[in-house]
RNA sequence: GCCGGAGUGGCGGAACUGGCAGACGCACUGGACUUAAAAUCCAGCGAUUCGAAAGACUCGUACCGGUUCGAUCCCGGUCUCCGGCACCA
């Protein structure tokens, strides 16, 4: 009697055999060919989710295929691990951070140890370590002394009851998270790291990472935003100062009939002080400020303005404009002033309709429906100049060069190019976090600590209130501090870094975790990045993956690493979800890994999830699809099984005889043919598995109908089986290779190469089509002759029944695919 | 509005470079084994029509059209759904 797959035993007798040899430890061998295989790390929340599961197994397949194929493949695994969770359990339950992180940690790496996965973790970093945001802070200073760092006030989030700031993601509805009061504004001084000297860079590299998805691409690209226009100065009626503006439609300069200020622009406040405007306008911005910024973003806000009593003169042809302030303006995209063109732009049409203002069209659509001197809404399409002076005449698209042109000869303007894109907020006023290592001197002002003193460590002995200031703001013996230039008295910076920062290089410390004297050794980068595949989801297409391409750029021009792009390769998983809909608490759809862990074990739940859909498409978590996997596994356990007293003693290669023999031979072959190409080219795992399903119904095929198995092909067949299916269900494989007498563990195990004489079949199959319909099916030798093809097709009976009588007009045969007769009547 | 995808059986999904649509799995149906059940093994499984059956015809990859001997695949148009951005001048 054989015995039954006992998952549980076997998948805990592996996984201490890999442990205890330490068998994923990945040296730095500079002279083997290198692959890179990153996951993104995951925040230690306590457990891991089925999202997790999937990015992870998604990431050890190719690991295990990629070291079968012979690479030193590095493949790391940390922790994200500082970020409000943390602080907020420390408000509830009064748990220190850095404890409920620890904890959590080590709940979740044995989680990821118990699925199988091949990580170093030798290799393992955890952001809150004072080894990790030491490098950190030491980066971010290299930042500083580049200029990428500077400090700027700006308004947040903040909660008058709590008292205290509040991340975006604590505002809800525009009310306070935990008690529900209106949240407003407040100016705080806040560093910022500038990203956009590097909009365009990041824009134009986009078409090097051939590798991404498009969709990504796409996503950044729209991000960044790039818009190429002019900027030009309008002098303002008694006045001393220009108004500068930005537009993209210089062509449209003879059509501005106003101008509109952001209500925040430096200007407004001097050009209405004394008059009988100014109480309007501080109304108007009174008004503003309990606007959270997705309401006064929002498209279906009413566009509201107010004149301001003063006047603009346009440069190019003199005319006189009055000056509005509008909420529609914003003062952090281009200059925060626009010239109004309302002929030929939507948002100025409402506004000039809305006031009754001016519309004088300058480009002629020449199209008899629009009449342009009554315009129903704004025509921003492609027409002829009018009333626009010299230009008239040209096409409104050689006017934008030509307009262009002649502001920067007249020194009125120049072209110029706006971007979408932000400096990056990184200060948050949070504890668990990494600290800004700044210091304030009251003789230099803001200097970074000294790089000796590094790292400025969280104090351990803090209070968690979730009221009034950051834990760090109140801490005086954290704040007191000496300036690094004079020893006076200062104070410390009492924000942390965004955690976004720690993740934006924690692949670049994966090659050097330990290095206690630099951040990472360049050498060891060199050899190692850049990542060759990355994995992860979709939710960080934008945020994380910009940041850590810009973080590389600086990193390479600051001559740290070789890299300019640290993800070569990028494979965005699609979400894990149940009945159609995501898996969350309040639908109480969600699945515990842990739970199928139990109860089908680790391979089985890799399988399912690595069948059930390709990477990149949404996965519906279906138990009968995972009871289907668990019955494969299964029938795999009772084939070798069975085959074990005609595999022992077996010769090694093989004889194929019969026709059974060649039909066994040839599914043997191309099956890890299709194995190897699918996981290496296409990430199709759902298809390499589905082909290793087809070689095991084929062997229990034979097995039934054979009079006698061919020991050594069998032998071929199952030691071919057990490679194939080891990089995705790995230890009932490692079982398996034991049983039948593989040597060592399967991990680097060469991948089975397959026989390609099987792969020719001494007939083949071809169709027969009428007219490009399907009407027989031939049996042929293989690789005959398109002539000999097409009388073989001719000479079968019931093609000669079917095209008897009627004109053949032509004839297509593809040798060793098909025939196609054409006929007529 | 702009940008990026996707639409194939009851379901998840296959289909190479334009060449047998629906691999593999799930669900379902029937059979074998069993005292019985579970497990397992075997077979069937897009729709329609004809036929006792073997089998045969026709239709069928969101919709309309085109290219081609031949289109799930290429081209043009339409619809629907999903994702990103959006008062960005």
């Amino acid at each position: 009697m054989q015995e039954k797959y006992n998952f549980s035993e076997i998948e805990a007798k592996w996984q201490n055999v890999w442990d205890e040899q330490n068998l994923f430890k990945t040296g730095d061998d500079f002279d083997k060919e290198k692959y890179y295989l990153l996951e993104m790390f995951p925040y230690p929340s306590g457990k891991l989710h089925m999202g997790h599961v999937r990015n992870y197994s998604i990431g050890d397949v190719l690991a295990r295929f990629l070291k079968m194929q012979g690479y030193n493949v590095l493949h790391p695994m940390g922790w994200d691990a500082f970020g409000l969770p943390a602080e907020n359990a420390a408000i509830k339950n009064g748990i220190r951070p850095d404890v409920w992180t620890r904890e959590n940690i080590a709940e979740m790496r044995e989680q990821l140890k118990q699925l199988g996965f091949t990580y170093d973790w030798d290799r393992e970093v955890a952001t809150c370590h004072p080894e990790y945001y030491r490098w950190m802070q030491w980066i971010f200073i290299q930042f500083y002394k580049k200029g990428l760092a500077y400090k700027k006030k700006n308004p947040v989030n903040w909660c008058p009851d709590c008292e205290t700031v509040l991340a975006n993601e604590q505002v809800v509805d525009g009310c306070c998270e935990r008690c529900g009061t209106k949240v407003g504004k407040r100016d705080l001084d806040q560093w910022y790291l500038k990203i956009t000297d590097y909009a365009d860079r990041l824009l134009e590299n986009l078409d090097i990472l051939e590798g991404w998805p498009s969709k990504v691409r796409a996503m950044q690209k729209n991000w960044i935003g790039k818009s190429t226009g002019a900027e030009a100065d309008f002098p303002i009626v008694d006045y001393p100062e220009k108004l500068r503006i930005f537009t993209t439609r210089p062509d449209t300069l003879y059509g501005v009939t106003y101008m509109v200020l952001a209500p925040e622009h430096p200007f407004v406040a001097d050009l209405v002080a004394g008059t009988e405007y100014e109480p309007q306008v501080a109304a108007f911005l009174e008004k503003l400020q309990y606007l959270s910024d997705i309401e006064r973003n929002a498209t279906t806000l009413d566009k509201e303005g107010l004149f301001i009593g003063r006047y603009c003169i346009n440069p190019l042809n003199g005319k006189q404009v009055p000056i509005y302030i509008a909420n529609y303006v914003l003062m952090d995209y281009g200059t925060g002033a626009i010239m109004a063109v309302p002929a030929h732009d939507e948002r100025d049409f409402d506004f000039a309709k809305k006031y009754d203002l001016e519309i004088i069209p300058v480009v002629d659509p020449h199209d008899p429906a629009i009449d342009l001197y009554n315009l129903k809404e704004a025509f921003v399409a492609e027409g002829t100049m009018i009333n626009s002076g010299a230009f008239d005449g040209m096409s409104n698209e050689e006017a934008i060069e030509k307009i262009t042109a002649f502001l920067e000869e007249q020194k009125i303007g120049t072209g110029s190019v706006n971007f979408r894109l932000r400096d990056w907020l990184i200060s948050r006023q949070r504890y668990w976090g990494t600290p800004i290592p700044m210091i304030y001197c009251p003789e230099h002002g803001w200097v970074p600590e000294k790089e000796e003193n590094l790292p400025v460590l969280l104090p351990a002995d803090v209070e968690f209130t979730g009221k009034g200031k950051s834990p760090l703001a109140e801490h005086p013996e954290f704040l007191k501090t000496v300036c690094p230039v004079c020893g006076g008295p200062a104070t410390r910076e009492a924000d942390t870094m965004d955690t976004f920062l720690d993740s934006s290089w924690y692949f670049l410390r994966y090659c050097d975790p330990r290095n206690t004297q630099e951040a990472f050794n360049k050498k060891k980068t060199d050899y190692w990045m850049a990542v060759d595949q990355y994995i992860g989801g979709v939710e960080h297409a934008i945020l994380h993956l910009m940041y850590a391409r810009f973080f590389m750029m600086v990193l390479h021009d600051l001559g740290l690493a070789e890299a300019e792009e640290p993800f070569t390769n990028l494979l965005t998983q699609g979400m894990v979800i149940k009945d159609g809909k995501k898996m969350s608490k309040s639908l109480g759809n969600v699945v515990s890994p842990e739970e199928m862990n139990q109860k089908y074990g680790a391979d089985t739940v890799r399988l399912f999830i690595l069948f059930a859909a390709p990477p990149e498409t949404e996965l519906d978590w279906s138990e009968k699809g995972v009871e289907g996997c668990f019955r494969f596994l299964n029938r795999v356990w009772r084939l070798v099984h069975e085959m074990l007293p005609v595999i022992d003693g077996a010769p090694d290669g093989y004889e194929a005889s019969t026709e059974a023999d060649k039909d066994l031979a040839y599914v043997l072959a191309s099956t890890l043919r299709k194995v190897e190409r699918d996981v290496r080219d296409k990430f199709s795992f759902n298809t390499a598995i589905s082909a290793i399903m087809e070689l095991v119904n084929a062997l229990y095929k034979y097995k039934e109908g054979a009079d006698d198995v061919n020991p050594g092909l069998m032998k071929e067949a199952i030691t071919g089986l057990v490679l194939a299916l080891s990089p995705f269900t790995p230890h009932i494989c490692e079982e398996l290779w034991q049983e039948i007498g593989g040597k060592g563990t399967l991990y680097g195990v060469a991948w089975p190469g397959y026989d390609e004489d099987a792969l020719t079949r001494d007939s083949v199959e071809i169709v027969v089509q009428i007219n490009g319909k399907l009407r027989e099916k031939l049996v042929v030798p293989t690789g005959l002759s398109q002539e000999a093809l097409i009388e073989a097709a001719k000479a079968n009976d019931r093609v000669a029944a079917l095209t008897e009588g009627k004109d053949i007009v032509k004839i297509i045969g593809v040798p060793d695919k098909l025939v196609n007769i054409v006929v007529k009547g």
